[in-house]
DNA sequence: AAATATACCTGACTGC
DNA sequence: TGCAGTCAGGTATATT
């Protein structure tokens, strides 16, 4: 499901819904085998932590306690909902957490390709640990870019959705950056230059802050943890939307496969 | 070493 | 209606 900006949004409902800052009463592990399994000691590790604030990292959430940090990536189809006293768990419930005063915190995953982990200090969590910058930091510049690509073969749209050399950007945004600067996705990283790298980053940044402002996109059954849709679906301008008229030049919009994700780009308006 | 392919899962959708 | 095939927002591991 979620690129970085549905992790943002989620993080954010996730912020609202856990600003008192409520003790962790219990967590419960319905179903622990995910692609990685969940630890079982998280469970006595987390007991009674007080909820100080809900961070992110590239696409990982980071519920930050008063005893360490849990850390949870939603994959392709993980969800966190509340759960009122009344409703029943469904199908894919793998995690409670359960707060004070009746919250309770659901995690939903039907693939189960999801992540939790927890961590003492998660700056040197081994999946933390090799994460380029996030995409609004000064780090993430077209210099570094640039300097990152340069002698790299494999495509532009690989290169950008690698999180080691910038993380967030995954199948769709990617897509929809590369559009906006005018970089067809096929192209060979190093042959990218340096002016179209101040262009990419600049797009890059453009098109996240843009998903976040509109809640992210909500492709199939996304939903922050306020349990709201966002909206930036209707604004694609290339994503899933092969042998449909451009919206800037009229061309038809073409599908490639890259690395095996389906990649789609304007032939007139991307070199 | 780096680039590409495959595996991990379930559910939704297509075409027969 | 059912069944087989394909595809999906991610990433770790195996294979070239």
């Amino acid at each position: 499901m979620p690129e970085l900006p549905e992790v943002e949004v989620v993080r954010r409902g996730l912020e609202k819904i856990l600003q008192h800052q409520p003790h962790l009463t219990e967590i419960q592990l319905h179903r622990p085998d995910l692609r990685d399994p969940i630890p079982v000691d998280l469970v006595k590790s987390l007991k009674g932590a007080q909820i100080l604030a809900v961070d992110r990292r590239a696409k990982y959430l980071l519920f930050h306690t008063t005893k360490g940090f849990l850390l949870s990536h939603l994959g392709m189809t993980g969800t966190w909902r509340c759960l009122s006293s009344d409703e029943k768990l469904r199908k894919h419930d793998h995690v409670s957490l359960c707060f004070e005063g009746n919250l309770q915190l659901v995690y939903h995953d039907p693939r189960r390709f999801g992540y939790l982990d927890f961590a003492k200090d998660p700056t040197t969590h081994a999946k933390l640990i090799k994460l380029g910058p996030e995409p609004f930091d000064d780090a993430f510049s077209a210099e570094y870019l640039r300097q990152k690509i340069k002698s790299k073969k494999s495509t532009i749209k690989s290169a950008i959705m690698d999180q080691a050399i910038v993380v967030g950007v995954g199948n769709i945004y990617a897509s929809e950056a590369l559009f906006l600067a005018g970089i067809r996705p096929q192209k060979k990283a190093y042959l990218v230059s340096s002016l179209s790298c101040r262009m990419l980053v600049e797009k890059i940044r453009w098109v996240l802050a843009k998903a976040i402002e509109s809640g992210g996109s909500s492709i199939s059954d996304f939903k922050g943890a306020d349990a709201q849709g966002g909206y930036f679906q209707t604004q694609f301008q290339v994503y899933d939307r092969k042998g449909l008229k451009c919206v800037r030049c009229r061309a038809l919009i073409r599908e490639t496969r890259i690395a095996g994700r389906s990649s789609f780009w304007c032939p007139r308006c991307q070199k």
